[in-house]
DNA sequence: CGAGATTCATGTGAAGTATACCTTTAGGCTTAA
DNA sequence: AAGCCTAAAGGTATACTTCACATGAATCTCGTA
Protein backbone atom coordinates (compact mmCIF):
# COMPACT_ATOMS: atom_id res chain seq x y z
CA UNK A 1 0.00 0.00 0.00
CA UNK A 2 2.45 2.41 1.05
CA UNK A 3 4.54 1.86 -2.59
CA UNK A 4 1.54 2.49 -3.82
CA UNK A 5 0.72 5.90 -2.67
CA UNK A 6 4.91 6.19 -2.91
CA UNK A 7 3.88 5.98 -6.84
CA UNK A 8 1.15 8.43 -6.81
CA UNK A 9 2.84 11.08 -5.02
CA UNK A 10 6.37 10.46 -7.44
CA UNK A 11 4.47 10.81 -10.01
CA UNK A 12 2.57 13.74 -8.81
CA UNK A 13 5.76 15.46 -8.04
CA UNK A 14 7.61 14.47 -11.18
CA UNK A 15 4.64 15.10 -13.49
CA UNK A 16 3.78 18.56 -12.69
CA UNK A 17 2.36 21.06 -14.89
CA UNK A 18 1.35 23.74 -13.28
CA UNK A 19 3.68 26.16 -11.97
CA UNK A 20 1.30 27.93 -9.94
CA UNK A 21 -2.09 27.28 -9.44
CA UNK A 22 -3.31 29.60 -7.66
CA UNK A 23 -2.73 32.16 -10.73
CA UNK A 24 -6.09 30.10 -12.31
CA UNK A 25 -8.54 30.10 -9.12
CA UNK A 26 -11.08 31.97 -8.57
CA UNK A 27 -10.44 34.31 -5.68
CA UNK A 28 -6.60 35.42 -7.44
CA UNK A 29 -6.35 39.08 -8.07
CA UNK A 30 -4.19 39.45 -11.49
CA UNK A 31 -1.90 42.72 -11.71
CA UNK A 32 -2.97 43.38 -14.57
CA UNK A 33 -6.49 42.93 -16.24
CA UNK A 34 -6.27 42.86 -19.74
CA UNK A 35 -9.30 44.79 -22.01
CA UNK A 36 -10.74 46.65 -19.14
CA UNK A 37 -8.52 49.47 -19.42
CA UNK A 38 -11.92 51.95 -20.00
CA UNK A 39 -14.05 50.40 -17.18
CA UNK A 40 -11.05 50.62 -14.53
CA UNK A 41 -10.31 54.16 -15.36
CA UNK A 42 -14.28 54.55 -15.22
CA UNK A 43 -14.92 53.20 -11.75
CA UNK A 44 -11.15 54.57 -10.67
CA UNK A 45 -12.12 58.64 -11.76
CA UNK A 46 -15.61 58.04 -9.58
CA UNK A 47 -13.71 56.30 -6.55
CA UNK A 48 -11.45 58.97 -6.34
CA UNK A 49 -13.38 61.73 -4.74
CA UNK A 50 -12.87 58.52 -1.77
CA UNK A 51 -9.41 59.76 -1.24
CA UNK A 52 -10.07 63.66 -0.27
CA UNK A 53 -12.93 62.37 1.77
CA UNK A 54 -15.62 63.71 -0.49
CA UNK A 55 -18.72 62.07 -1.22
CA UNK A 56 -18.63 58.92 -3.32
CA UNK A 57 -21.39 58.91 -6.00
CA UNK A 58 -23.13 55.53 -5.96
CA UNK A 59 -22.22 53.24 -8.75
CA UNK A 60 -24.42 50.74 -10.14
CA UNK A 61 -22.27 47.98 -12.59
CA UNK A 62 -23.89 45.78 -15.23
CA UNK A 63 -22.43 42.62 -16.92
CA UNK A 64 -22.79 39.03 -17.29
CA UNK A 65 -20.62 36.45 -15.21
CA UNK A 66 -16.81 36.54 -15.81
CA UNK A 67 -16.62 40.11 -17.78
CA UNK A 68 -14.44 41.09 -14.94
CA UNK A 69 -16.65 43.05 -13.28
CA UNK A 70 -15.82 42.14 -9.09
CA UNK A 71 -12.07 41.75 -10.61
CA UNK A 72 -11.97 45.60 -11.72
CA UNK A 73 -13.63 46.60 -8.76
CA UNK A 74 -11.86 45.09 -6.15
CA UNK A 75 -8.68 46.40 -8.32
CA UNK A 76 -9.75 49.73 -7.57
CA UNK A 77 -10.16 49.19 -4.18
CA UNK A 78 -7.27 48.00 -3.61
CA UNK A 79 -5.27 50.26 -5.32
CA UNK A 80 -6.98 52.81 -3.44
CA UNK A 81 -6.42 51.01 -0.12
CA UNK A 82 -2.66 51.12 -0.85
CA UNK A 83 -2.63 54.89 -1.08
CA UNK A 84 -4.74 55.46 1.69
CA UNK A 85 -2.42 53.36 3.65
CA UNK A 86 0.81 55.07 2.05
CA UNK A 87 -1.13 58.73 3.47
CA UNK A 88 -1.20 56.91 6.91
CA UNK A 89 -4.79 57.80 7.16
CA UNK A 90 -7.60 55.69 7.93
CA UNK A 91 -10.55 57.15 6.81
CA UNK A 92 -11.77 55.24 4.19
CA UNK A 93 -12.80 51.88 4.56
CA UNK A 94 -14.16 49.60 1.93
CA UNK A 95 -16.25 46.83 2.62
CA UNK A 96 -17.48 43.95 -0.11
CA UNK A 97 -20.40 41.56 0.52
CA UNK A 98 -21.30 38.94 -2.22
CA UNK A 99 -25.17 38.80 -1.67
CA UNK A 100 -25.59 35.82 -3.91
CA UNK A 101 -23.56 33.37 -1.17
CA UNK A 102 -26.97 30.81 0.76
CA UNK A 103 -27.21 31.46 4.33
CA UNK A 104 -24.39 33.81 4.41
CA UNK A 105 -25.84 37.25 2.62
CA UNK A 106 -29.04 36.48 1.37
CA UNK A 107 -31.26 38.43 3.57
CA UNK A 108 -31.57 42.04 4.40
CA UNK A 109 -30.46 40.79 8.08
CA UNK A 110 -27.66 38.80 7.27
CA UNK A 111 -26.32 41.29 4.72
CA UNK A 112 -26.22 43.97 6.84
CA UNK A 113 -24.64 41.44 9.35
CA UNK A 114 -22.08 40.34 7.10
CA UNK A 115 -21.33 43.75 6.53
CA UNK A 116 -20.82 44.54 10.22
CA UNK A 117 -18.58 41.83 10.40
CA UNK A 118 -16.56 42.47 7.80
CA UNK A 119 -16.09 46.14 9.35
CA UNK A 120 -14.45 44.39 12.39
CA UNK A 121 -17.58 44.47 14.67
CA UNK A 122 -20.10 41.11 15.40
CA UNK A 123 -23.75 40.46 15.44
CA UNK A 124 -25.34 37.30 16.36
CA UNK A 125 -27.09 35.35 14.14
CA UNK A 126 -30.29 36.20 14.64
CA UNK A 127 -32.43 38.05 17.36
CA UNK A 128 -31.84 41.47 16.83
CA UNK A 129 -34.15 43.85 15.71
CA UNK A 130 -33.27 44.59 11.75
CA UNK A 131 -33.05 48.65 12.69
CA UNK A 132 -31.01 47.87 15.79
CA UNK A 133 -28.64 46.31 13.39
CA UNK A 134 -29.07 49.41 11.12
CA UNK A 135 -27.97 51.60 13.87
CA UNK A 136 -25.03 49.39 15.20
CA UNK A 137 -23.92 49.64 11.96
CA UNK A 138 -24.38 53.28 11.91
CA UNK A 139 -22.61 53.96 15.21
CA UNK A 140 -20.09 51.80 13.95
CA UNK A 141 -18.81 54.24 10.80
CA UNK A 142 -20.15 57.14 12.01
CA UNK A 143 -17.51 58.07 15.15
CA UNK A 144 -15.00 59.61 12.78
CA UNK A 145 -15.29 61.91 9.73
CA UNK A 146 -14.61 58.56 6.92
CA UNK A 147 -15.50 57.45 3.82
CA UNK A 148 -17.00 53.95 3.71
CA UNK A 149 -17.72 52.29 0.14
CA UNK A 150 -19.90 49.57 0.09
CA UNK A 151 -19.61 46.61 -2.51
CA UNK A 152 -22.80 45.20 -3.01
CA UNK A 153 -21.58 41.88 -5.46
CA UNK A 154 -25.01 40.21 -7.52
CA UNK A 155 -27.16 42.37 -6.11
CA UNK A 156 -29.81 41.18 -8.08
CA UNK A 157 -29.97 37.54 -6.52
CA UNK A 158 -30.67 39.74 -3.23
CA UNK A 159 -33.02 41.91 -4.27
CA UNK A 160 -35.28 39.27 -5.99
CA UNK A 161 -35.76 37.90 -2.38
CA UNK A 162 -35.97 41.17 -0.25
CA UNK A 163 -37.49 43.63 -1.24
CA UNK A 164 -35.36 46.53 -2.65
CA UNK A 165 -36.48 48.92 0.33
CA UNK A 166 -33.32 47.19 1.83
CA UNK A 167 -31.54 49.15 -1.24
CA UNK A 168 -33.78 52.40 -0.53
CA UNK A 169 -32.70 52.33 3.52
CA UNK A 170 -28.68 52.09 2.54
CA UNK A 171 -28.90 55.24 -0.12
CA UNK A 172 -31.12 57.02 2.51
CA UNK A 173 -28.28 56.18 4.93
CA UNK A 174 -26.49 59.21 4.54
CA UNK A 175 -28.36 61.48 5.55
CA UNK A 176 -28.58 60.05 8.91
CA UNK A 177 -24.82 60.17 9.22
CA UNK A 178 -23.02 63.34 10.89
CA UNK A 179 -19.32 62.44 10.12
CA UNK A 180 -18.68 59.47 7.80
CA UNK A 181 -20.22 58.95 3.97
CA UNK A 182 -21.12 55.41 2.33
CA UNK A 183 -20.87 55.04 -1.04
CA UNK A 184 -22.56 51.88 -3.01
CA UNK A 185 -21.05 49.98 -5.28
CA UNK A 186 -23.53 47.88 -6.72
CA UNK A 187 -22.62 44.48 -8.99
CA UNK A 188 -25.58 42.66 -11.05
CA UNK A 189 -24.92 40.32 -13.53
CA UNK A 190 -28.62 41.09 -14.92
CA UNK A 191 -28.70 44.42 -17.42
CA UNK A 192 -32.34 44.80 -16.80
CA UNK A 193 -32.19 44.63 -13.27
CA UNK A 194 -32.51 47.85 -13.00
CA UNK A 195 -35.53 48.46 -14.66
CA UNK A 196 -37.94 46.46 -11.66
CA UNK A 197 -36.61 49.09 -9.35
CA UNK A 198 -38.39 51.68 -7.07
CA UNK A 199 -37.69 54.54 -8.96
CA UNK A 200 -36.38 56.60 -6.37
CA UNK A 201 -33.97 53.48 -5.56
CA UNK A 202 -32.88 53.89 -9.22
CA UNK A 203 -32.24 57.47 -9.73
CA UNK A 204 -30.43 58.10 -6.28
CA UNK A 205 -28.14 54.70 -6.47
CA UNK A 206 -27.72 54.78 -10.06
CA UNK A 207 -26.00 57.97 -10.40
CA UNK A 208 -23.16 56.30 -12.14
CA UNK A 209 -23.59 53.64 -14.33
CA UNK A 210 -21.05 51.35 -16.19
CA UNK A 211 -21.77 48.32 -18.59
CA UNK A 212 -19.11 45.72 -18.77
CA UNK A 213 -19.32 44.12 -21.99
CA UNK A 214 -18.45 40.30 -22.73
CA UNK A 215 -15.01 39.80 -23.35
CA UNK A 216 -15.45 38.30 -27.28
CA UNK A 217 -12.93 35.18 -28.24
CA UNK A 218 -9.65 36.98 -28.97
CA UNK A 219 -9.58 38.85 -25.85
CA UNK A 220 -10.36 35.90 -23.90
CA UNK A 221 -7.09 34.59 -25.84
CA UNK A 222 -5.45 37.12 -24.48
CA UNK A 223 -6.20 36.77 -21.07
CA UNK A 224 -5.59 32.87 -20.62
CA UNK A 225 -2.29 33.25 -22.61
CA UNK A 226 -1.14 35.95 -19.95
CA UNK A 227 -2.24 33.78 -16.97
CA UNK A 228 -1.18 30.88 -18.26
CA UNK A 229 2.53 32.15 -18.72
CA UNK A 230 2.56 31.76 -14.95
CA UNK A 231 0.20 29.51 -13.99
CA UNK A 232 1.70 26.43 -15.87
CA UNK A 233 5.16 25.11 -16.82
CA UNK A 234 6.58 25.85 -20.32
CA UNK A 235 5.38 24.02 -23.09
CA UNK A 236 2.80 22.28 -21.59
CA UNK A 237 -0.34 24.15 -23.04
CA UNK A 238 -0.02 24.29 -26.49
CA UNK A 239 -1.78 27.15 -28.39
CA UNK A 240 -4.67 25.86 -30.64
CA UNK A 241 -5.77 24.44 -26.23
CA UNK A 242 -6.10 28.03 -25.15
CA UNK A 243 -8.14 28.85 -28.39
CA UNK A 244 -10.55 26.03 -27.89
CA UNK A 245 -10.72 27.25 -24.44
CA UNK A 246 -11.72 30.42 -25.17
CA UNK A 247 -14.11 29.20 -27.72
CA UNK A 248 -15.80 27.42 -25.20
CA UNK A 249 -16.07 30.41 -23.22
CA UNK A 250 -16.99 32.57 -25.52
CA UNK A 251 -20.24 30.75 -26.11
CA UNK A 252 -21.11 31.28 -23.13
CA UNK A 253 -21.64 34.83 -22.45
CA UNK A 254 -17.92 35.88 -22.98
CA UNK A 255 -17.27 34.01 -19.45
CA UNK A 256 -13.57 34.70 -18.35
CA UNK A 257 -13.87 32.83 -14.89
CA UNK A 258 -15.59 30.14 -16.65
CA UNK A 259 -12.33 30.12 -19.52
CA UNK A 260 -9.92 30.05 -16.30
CA UNK A 261 -11.99 27.49 -14.41
CA UNK A 262 -11.46 25.04 -17.70
CA UNK A 263 -8.16 25.68 -18.03
CA UNK A 264 -7.52 24.80 -14.56
CA UNK A 265 -9.67 21.51 -14.60
CA UNK A 266 -8.28 21.09 -17.58
CA UNK A 267 -4.63 21.09 -16.23
CA UNK A 268 -5.88 18.70 -13.53
CA UNK A 269 -7.10 16.23 -15.12
CA UNK A 270 -4.51 16.10 -17.27
CA UNK A 271 -1.97 15.47 -14.25
CA UNK A 272 -4.17 13.09 -13.07
CA UNK A 273 -4.10 10.95 -16.18
CA UNK A 274 -0.02 11.56 -16.31
CA UNK A 275 -0.42 13.42 -19.46
CA UNK A 276 2.39 15.66 -20.46
CA UNK A 277 0.78 17.93 -22.33
CA UNK A 278 -2.65 19.49 -21.84
CA UNK A 279 -4.41 18.43 -24.74
CA UNK A 280 -7.92 19.72 -26.07
CA UNK A 281 -9.58 16.79 -24.91
CA UNK A 282 -9.11 17.42 -21.48
CA UNK A 283 -10.65 21.04 -22.08
CA UNK A 284 -13.79 18.97 -23.12
CA UNK A 285 -13.42 16.84 -20.15
CA UNK A 286 -13.53 19.58 -17.93
CA UNK A 287 -16.11 21.58 -19.45
CA UNK A 288 -18.56 18.58 -18.43
CA UNK A 289 -16.96 18.46 -15.45
CA UNK A 290 -16.98 22.14 -14.14
CA UNK A 291 -20.79 21.79 -15.04
CA UNK A 292 -21.16 18.56 -12.79
CA UNK A 293 -19.40 19.80 -9.64
CA UNK A 294 -21.42 22.95 -9.46
CA UNK A 295 -24.41 21.59 -9.46
CA UNK A 296 -23.61 18.49 -7.42
CA UNK A 297 -21.94 21.23 -5.04
CA UNK A 298 -25.60 22.99 -5.02
CA UNK A 299 -27.29 20.03 -4.40
CA UNK A 300 -25.56 18.46 -1.56
CA UNK A 301 -26.11 21.62 0.13
CA UNK A 302 -29.70 21.90 -0.42
CA UNK A 303 -31.33 21.69 2.84
CA UNK A 304 -33.50 18.16 3.54
CA UNK A 305 -36.67 19.24 2.87
CA UNK A 306 -35.31 20.40 -0.97
CA UNK A 307 -33.73 17.49 -1.29
CA UNK A 308 -36.56 15.05 -0.58
CA UNK A 309 -38.75 17.46 -3.16
CA UNK A 310 -35.78 16.69 -5.60
CA UNK A 311 -35.86 13.39 -4.87
CA UNK A 312 -39.77 13.40 -5.75
CA UNK A 313 -38.71 15.08 -9.17
CA UNK A 314 -35.98 12.41 -10.23
CA UNK A 315 -37.85 9.82 -9.67
CA UNK A 316 -40.75 10.91 -11.47
CA UNK A 317 -38.77 11.93 -14.61
CA UNK A 318 -37.51 7.85 -14.76
CA UNK A 319 -41.22 6.83 -13.98
CA UNK A 320 -42.61 6.30 -17.84
CA UNK A 321 -45.77 6.62 -16.68
CA UNK A 322 -45.73 10.51 -16.65
CA UNK A 323 -44.62 12.21 -19.53
CA UNK A 324 -44.84 15.46 -17.93
CA UNK A 325 -44.86 16.05 -14.31
CA UNK A 326 -46.83 18.53 -12.52
CA UNK A 327 -47.03 19.89 -8.90
CA UNK A 328 -49.73 17.85 -8.18
CA UNK A 329 -47.45 14.73 -9.23
CA UNK A 330 -44.34 15.90 -6.85
CA UNK A 331 -46.54 16.58 -4.12
CA UNK A 332 -47.64 13.03 -3.66
CA UNK A 333 -44.49 11.72 -4.89
CA UNK A 334 -43.17 13.63 -2.31
CA UNK A 335 -45.38 12.48 0.36
CA UNK A 336 -44.46 8.70 -0.26
CA UNK A 337 -41.23 9.46 -0.01
CA UNK A 338 -41.52 11.76 3.30
CA UNK A 339 -43.33 8.49 5.06
CA UNK A 340 -41.12 6.20 3.89
CA UNK A 341 -38.18 7.77 4.75
CA UNK A 342 -39.78 9.04 8.16
CA UNK A 343 -39.71 12.97 6.94
CA UNK A 344 -42.15 15.28 8.19
CA UNK A 345 -44.55 16.63 5.17
CA UNK A 346 -44.49 20.21 4.83
CA UNK A 347 -47.56 21.39 2.81
CA UNK A 348 -48.21 21.26 -0.95
CA UNK A 349 -48.13 25.74 -0.41
CA UNK A 350 -43.98 25.17 0.89
CA UNK A 351 -43.28 22.82 -1.66
CA UNK A 352 -44.67 25.24 -4.21
CA UNK A 353 -42.15 27.55 -3.28
CA UNK A 354 -39.42 24.88 -2.93
CA UNK A 355 -40.36 24.06 -6.39
CA UNK A 356 -39.58 27.69 -7.80
CA UNK A 357 -36.79 28.07 -5.83
CA UNK A 358 -35.04 25.32 -8.12
CA UNK A 359 -36.32 26.98 -10.92
CA UNK A 360 -34.62 29.73 -9.66
CA UNK A 361 -31.29 27.74 -9.34
CA UNK A 362 -31.85 26.05 -13.00
CA UNK A 363 -31.86 22.28 -11.88
CA UNK A 364 -35.57 22.21 -13.16
CA UNK A 365 -37.82 24.10 -15.60
CA UNK A 366 -41.03 25.04 -14.44
CA UNK A 367 -43.32 26.99 -16.34
CA UNK A 368 -46.86 27.65 -15.38
CA UNK A 369 -49.34 26.28 -17.88
CA UNK A 370 -53.85 26.23 -17.64
CA UNK A 371 -54.78 23.10 -18.85
CA UNK A 372 -58.30 24.27 -19.18
CA UNK A 373 -60.58 22.43 -17.30
CA UNK A 374 -57.53 20.05 -15.31
CA UNK A 375 -56.42 24.04 -13.80
CA UNK A 376 -53.96 25.67 -14.01
CA UNK A 377 -49.96 24.34 -12.23
CA UNK A 378 -46.46 23.97 -13.44
CA UNK A 379 -45.26 21.85 -15.73
CA UNK A 380 -41.52 20.90 -14.28
CA UNK A 381 -38.24 19.48 -16.29
CA UNK A 382 -35.33 18.50 -14.82
CA UNK A 383 -33.22 20.06 -16.03
CA UNK A 384 -29.78 17.49 -15.59
CA UNK A 385 -27.71 15.32 -17.88
CA UNK A 386 -28.10 11.18 -17.70
CA UNK A 387 -24.30 10.94 -15.61
CA UNK A 388 -25.22 14.22 -13.37
CA UNK A 389 -28.91 12.63 -12.74
CA UNK A 390 -27.22 9.69 -11.63
CA UNK A 391 -24.33 11.67 -9.40
CA UNK A 392 -27.19 13.33 -7.88
CA UNK A 393 -29.19 10.32 -6.77
CA UNK A 394 -25.98 9.14 -5.29
CA UNK A 395 -25.99 12.15 -2.88
CA UNK A 396 -29.49 11.92 -2.40
CA UNK A 397 -29.93 8.71 -1.60
CA UNK A 398 -26.67 9.06 0.77
CA UNK A 399 -28.14 12.44 2.16
CA UNK A 400 -31.55 11.10 3.26
CA UNK A 401 -30.34 7.47 4.40
CA UNK A 402 -33.03 5.52 1.81
C1' DC B 1 -72.95 27.76 -33.45
C1' DG B 2 -70.95 31.06 -30.48
C1' DA B 3 -70.78 34.03 -26.34
C1' DG B 4 -70.57 33.90 -21.73
C1' DA B 5 -70.48 31.13 -17.40
C1' DT B 6 -68.31 27.41 -15.04
C1' DT B 7 -64.70 24.61 -13.43
C1' DC B 8 -60.56 22.57 -12.16
C1' DA B 9 -55.85 22.31 -9.93
C1' DT B 10 -52.98 25.01 -8.39
C1' DG B 11 -50.52 29.72 -8.39
C1' DT B 12 -49.87 33.38 -5.23
C1' DG B 13 -50.31 36.83 -1.56
C1' DA B 14 -51.01 37.90 3.26
C1' DA B 15 -51.21 36.85 7.78
C1' DG B 16 -50.36 33.76 11.48
C1' DT B 17 -47.45 30.20 14.16
C1' DA B 18 -43.43 27.63 15.99
C1' DT B 19 -38.78 27.64 16.90
C1' DA B 20 -34.41 29.28 17.87
C1' DC B 21 -32.03 32.86 19.31
C1' DC B 22 -31.04 37.71 21.20
C1' DT B 23 -31.02 41.59 24.88
C1' DT B 24 -32.57 43.50 29.03
C1' DT B 25 -33.82 43.32 33.63
C1' DA B 26 -34.48 41.86 38.13
C1' DG B 27 -33.63 38.81 41.71
C1' DG B 28 -30.61 35.95 44.25
C1' DC B 29 -26.27 34.52 45.54
C1' DT B 30 -21.41 35.30 46.54
C1' DT B 31 -17.65 38.10 47.81
C1' DA B 32 -14.91 41.49 49.91
C1' DA B 33 -14.62 45.42 52.61
C1' DA C 1 -22.46 47.35 48.84
C1' DA C 2 -20.55 45.60 44.69
C1' DG C 3 -20.12 41.98 41.47
C1' DC C 4 -21.63 38.03 39.14
C1' DC C 5 -24.83 34.52 37.56
C1' DT C 6 -29.41 32.96 36.25
C1' DA C 7 -34.00 32.98 34.77
C1' DA C 8 -37.80 35.36 33.10
C1' DA C 9 -39.69 38.71 30.03
C1' DG C 10 -39.99 40.73 25.83
C1' DG C 11 -38.45 40.93 21.27
C1' DT C 12 -36.86 39.31 16.25
C1' DA C 13 -35.80 36.39 11.94
C1' DT C 14 -36.78 32.46 9.57
C1' DA C 15 -39.17 28.49 7.91
C1' DC C 16 -43.32 26.94 7.58
C1' DT C 17 -48.70 26.76 7.80
C1' DT C 18 -53.35 28.53 7.10
C1' DC C 19 -56.57 31.05 4.73
C1' DA C 20 -58.29 33.13 0.86
C1' DC C 21 -58.38 34.81 -3.45
C1' DA C 22 -56.54 34.84 -8.41
C1' DT C 23 -55.87 32.48 -12.93
C1' DG C 24 -56.84 31.11 -17.55
C1' DA C 25 -58.16 27.97 -20.99
C1' DA C 26 -61.00 23.65 -21.78
C1' DT C 27 -65.64 22.64 -21.23
C1' DC C 28 -70.44 23.43 -20.39
C1' DT C 29 -74.83 26.05 -21.00
C1' DC C 30 -78.08 28.25 -23.24
C1' DG C 31 -79.95 31.61 -26.36
C1' DT C 32 -80.16 32.27 -31.12
C1' DA C 33 -79.80 31.54 -36.19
Amino acid sequence: MAQKLDKIFDSFVENNLFKDKRVLQTNYTPDTIPHRDNQIENVASILAPALRGDRVSNLFIYGKTGTGKTLSVQHVTNELMKRVSDSKSDNLKVVYINCKLKKIADTEYRILAEIINSLGGSVPITGLPTDAVYNKFVDMIDDKRQNVILILDEVDQAIKKISDSFLYTLTRLNSDLKNAQIGIVGISNSLTFMDCLDPRVRSSLGEEELVFPPYNALQLIDILRERSKTAFVDGVLGEEVISKCAAYAAREHGDARRALDLLRVAGELAERTQSKKIEEKHIDEANSKIEKDKMLDIIENEPRQFQLVLMAIMDLTEDKNFDKIYTGNIYNKYQEICEKTKNEILTQRRISDIIAEFDMLGIINADVVSKGRQGRTRVIKLMLSESLKKKAREILLGNLNI
